[in-house]
DNA sequence: CCAATCTTGATTCAATTACTCGGGTTTGTA
DNA sequence: TACAAACCCGAGTAATTGAATCAAGATTGG
């Protein structure tokens, strides 16, 4: 029932990317993130390009590259993020919409542990389709008490 | 965010148990688990064994022997059974009540990830506490319209 | 041109998962 | 008292996944 650390170190990277987001404004390079967030350079370079592909983040090349959001943070869901990097949210294949597996039980249309799984599922993706990178920041910095949470960074 | 295969296995044995149990009433084998749920009976074993040990199943050896419910099925909910074959419920060690991990973030206290995988936590403890196998067994009854759901085994 | 940066694909290493196996112990029955 | 049917237990193993790491290559600003 586990995130990978390569899932957290994508909402990581996009909560710090959030937070140094603006409408016209640059990119940020990996090492910033990396270091900002404490994430494995190298690993994150992979994590990033993943993001990239899936069009959640954009990037600019050559020496004054680095990587912004592709789209505004309220655009941007959690679920969408895990599901690209993750695979399902839901626990069980055989509950899963947009990745369903068959599973092995004698008969799925009366399972009674399918219903259930059901249930978790949805409350799972009702929380994480509801929440944006951008709600993730709003609660980052007033957990903070700052206004950006960047104040000893920058 | 997925149930190990063993997890699954797990949940279908206890529905096996639970739809064969009675307060007074007596023991099922392996065998028996193994082929109504296509459950490969070696790695079952294992799995049994486990349930065992954490108190949710006894057994009887011998030739008469099997498993059983250690205790009604009312007072086994999946949340107990879960922890124990894959350990924490929270989607991130650091939300996780009973096994609790530090994350590599820069402050925890901060942390605008920790305050939503701390609500996806307790969507997901919410319903896996409030469901007992007696539940799961009333489902698979209803689902199937049968009064036990073991019309075409017995 | 060159140095900083992203890009790409391969590779490594360890851990976990999902089983499988061999032999042990217990117990009801004949 | 055999004996066979069951559970018990500890290893072993093959495949997969996870978490990085590495080495070049391509792009760009100055």
């Amino acid at each position: 029932m586990k995130l990978s650390q390569r899932g957290e170190y994508a909402l990581r990277a996009l909560l710090e990317l959030g937070l140094r987001y603006e409408p016209e404004g640059g990119v940020v390079r990996i090492q910033t993130i990396s270091a900002a967030q404490n994430i494995p350079k190298r690993f994150l370079e992979q994590i990033l390009n993943d993001l990239k592909t899936a069009g959640i983040l954009e990037s600019r090349r050559g020496v004054a590259g680095g990587y912004r959001l592709a789209k505004p943070p309220e655009l941007i869901t959690l679920a969408e993020v895990i599901r690209h990097i993750e695979g399902p949210l839901a626990p069980v294949g055989c509950v899963s919409e947009k990745f369903y597996e068959a599973c092995s039980c004698p008969d799925e249309g009366k399972c009674g542990i399918r219903s259930i799984m059901q249930d978790v599922r949805n409350a799972i993706v009702k929380i994480l389709e509801g929440v944006t990178v951008a709600e993730m920041c709003r609660r980052a910095r007033s957990l903070s008490g700052s206004a950006t949470g960047l104040e000893f960074i920058i």
